[in-house]
DNA sequence: AACTACCTCAACCGCGATAGC
DNA sequence: AGCTATCGCGGTTGAGGTAGT
């Protein structure tokens, strides 16, 4: 026991346990540079940073690595966030592989910070079905709203990033097209109905390339051109995202044959 | 200006999974 | 097979900043 005290006391003296400061910052970040992550004790040990290989990696992936989308998180974020946590409920990095740039602890702190809070405020369960049905039906459409204000206000106000959205008000068709890599993908919002609201989200989810929304691309002008696929383990975030796409714009697309059940399926799997 | 309450988010902790020996 | 080290994830904490009074 004396023996276990010894080497907590030992620990807590040579590891620190406040901020990084920048010379740490720089030794990481020079070292990661020269040598690639992984390995963190070691990588600890060799950088000269008197810091567990936790401590470490937790810097790197959470603060310093390239690419990390800093400031607040957006409305088109919180959408994700709260539509993903339907799915996946809280595997934060698994949300996150979704929202690039962002942090397994972004997205938690969010949800702790946010979310939770509000569940807190109106006396729910976060997860019960009254809360779930909130978030359906109040949040997410008023998150939508917001997306919908700023894209139709500030054009010009692009946030020089892939949430770059093109929404058409009134036109029923949808509207493909390929800018700077992205796929862009309009649809009709009809306020009134709880329909149209869907069909916003999928226009704002559609953009960047490299996640899970890209698979999209095969659609064409709004119709579904393509979705026969060999190996469904692979596709399967594209085949829960294709019917709740068919679903939100059953509406508008009478014709499709997918359902409001398969919307279902894809929110709760 | 001073105090307080609240918010944000960086950082740590504990635990389970995995790899390597 | 069993042990140990390491990694990665989700949960939690608390310092610092900000808004409100």
């Amino acid at each position: 026991m004396e023996m276990e005290v010894k080497a907590t006391e030992r620990i807590s003296v040579e590891m620190r346990k406040v901020p990084w400061s920048s010379d740490e910052d720089s030794k990481l970040i020079h070292y990661i540079a020269l040598h690639g992550q992984g390995r963190w004790d070691s990588l600890a040990h060799f950088a000269g940073l008197k810091r567990t290989g936790k401590s470490c990696r937790l810097r790197w992936l959470n603060y310093l690595r390239p690419n990390l989308r800093r400031g607040k998180i957006t409305p088109q974020e919180q959408l994700l966030i709260v539509l993903l946590h339907f799915r996946f409920g809280n595997r934060w990095a698994k949300i996150a592989e979704n929202l690039p740039g962002r942090s397994d602890n972004d997205v938690k702190n969010y949800w702790r910070t946010k979310v939770q809070k509000h569940a807190k405020e109106l006396h729910c369960d976060v997860n019960g079905q009254l809360f779930q049905d909130f978030l359906l039906y109040q949040w997410l459409p008023s998150l939508a709203e917001q997306i919908h204000a700023t894209a139709t206000s500030s054009s010009q106000e692009h946030d020089d990033n892939m949430w770059n959205t093109e929404v058409n008000l009134n036109t029923p068709n949808f509207v493909q097209t390929g800018i700077n890599g992205s796929t862009n993908i309009t649809c009709p919002n009809v306020v009134s109905s709880t329909n149209s609201f869907e069909a916003e989200v999928m226009t704002v989810t559609l953009i960047d390339d490299s996640d899970i929304w890209t698979s999209l691309s095969s659609f064409e002008d709004g119709i579904i051109s393509d979705f026969s696929s060999p190996d469904m383990a692979v596709y399967e975030d594209q085949y829960y995202c294709h019917n709740y796409w068919a679903s939100a714009t059953s509406e508008i697309f009478p014709d499709e044959t997918l359902c409001l059940d398969d919307m279902d399926l894809w929110l709760f799997p």
